[in-house]
DNA sequence: ATGGTAGAGCATCTA
């Protein structure tokens, strides 16, 4: 099964790159982030006649997820068990070929010591209890989406320029440790160990990406029966060039088929 | 020059 985690920032203004995207990479199944639209704007169509599925949660103008698939989408979650109906959409999860796939947009946090700040370390403390609720380790779970935490001072450009800056803080990295010792595992990071300029986003301004000044940020964790699977994992850079890139780049990982 | 660009939706807000 071959999995690719993608944060479009709109799939209105993404789409032609988006199914183009699909058309060559031919994955099995695409997480995507801020779609940036309700789902009943969500261009469902347009995937099916590539042979995907479209499961959504969507919302006005901000966030929204949505899971495409070849396979069935089974047992459908939107956002945590506890949320109200004014719950940003940021959660989606579904069973698809046997794995528990749980999609998330955790909160940007904009700035260190604001009300979004405190929303995105208190959002990323109810992931771990939704998963501390609901899933066991022995199960083939896996987390994936845009984290806006870069877990290692080698996932970002220059670590000396963001200082002060969310995204690297301790409490933002301890947020998505607390994930893993739940008891997942960076599929990504395993396959290149202490590499850096790993980067999955580059600003879209100051000429950033082609700078190579970027951030690793989107993240798949799994837990280790569904890790043991993993063959490969790339950041397919090339879908950040070109005309109307969105800002994140698409991280792919592979997983052999269940024996 | 506390800068720069992109998207939603139409004045800013978010990232």
């Amino acid at each position: 099964m071959k999995l690719a985690t993608w944060n479009v920032n709109s799939i209105t203004a993404r789409l032609p790159l988006v199914t183009k995207w699909l058309t060559e990479a031919q994955p099995d199944v695409l997480c995507l982030q801020e779609i940036k639209c309700t789902d009943d704007r969500f261009p469902a169509n347009e995937f099916a006649a590539l042979g995907y599925e479209s499961t959504v949660f969507g919302q006005r103008t901000y966030n929204g997820v949505a899971i495409l698939s070849h396979a069935k989408c089974r047992d459908v979650q939107r956002g945590f068990p506890d949320d109200g109906a004014e719950a940003q959409a940021r959660l989606l999860a579904g069973t698809i070929d046997g794995v528990r796939i749980v999609n998330v947009y955790i909160p940007n946090g904009q700035a260190v010591g604001t009300d979004k700040y405190a929303f995105k370390l208190d959002w990323m403390r109810r992931l771990r209890e939704f998963f501390d609720a609901h899933y066991q380790t022995s199960q083939q779970v896996l987390l994936c989406g845009d984290f806006n935490v870069a877990p290692e001072d080698r996932d970002v450009w220059d670590p000396g320029k963001f200082v002060g800056a969310t995204h690297v803080t301790p409490a933002e990295r301890d947020a998505v440790t607390q994930l893993e010792k739940w008891g997942t595992e960076d599929v990504f990071r395993h396959f290149y160990g202490d590499a850096d300029g790993l980067f999955s986003y580059w600003d879209y301004r100051a000429g950033d990406f082609h700078e190579h000044r970027g951030m690793r940020i989107d993240l798949v964790l799994a837990t280790t029966p569904l890790a043991a699977r993993a063959r490969w994992a790339v950041v397919d850079r090339n879908a950040r060039k070109g005309k109307q890139p969105s800002d994140h780049a698409p991280v792919i990982t592979d997983f052999d088929e269940r024996s």
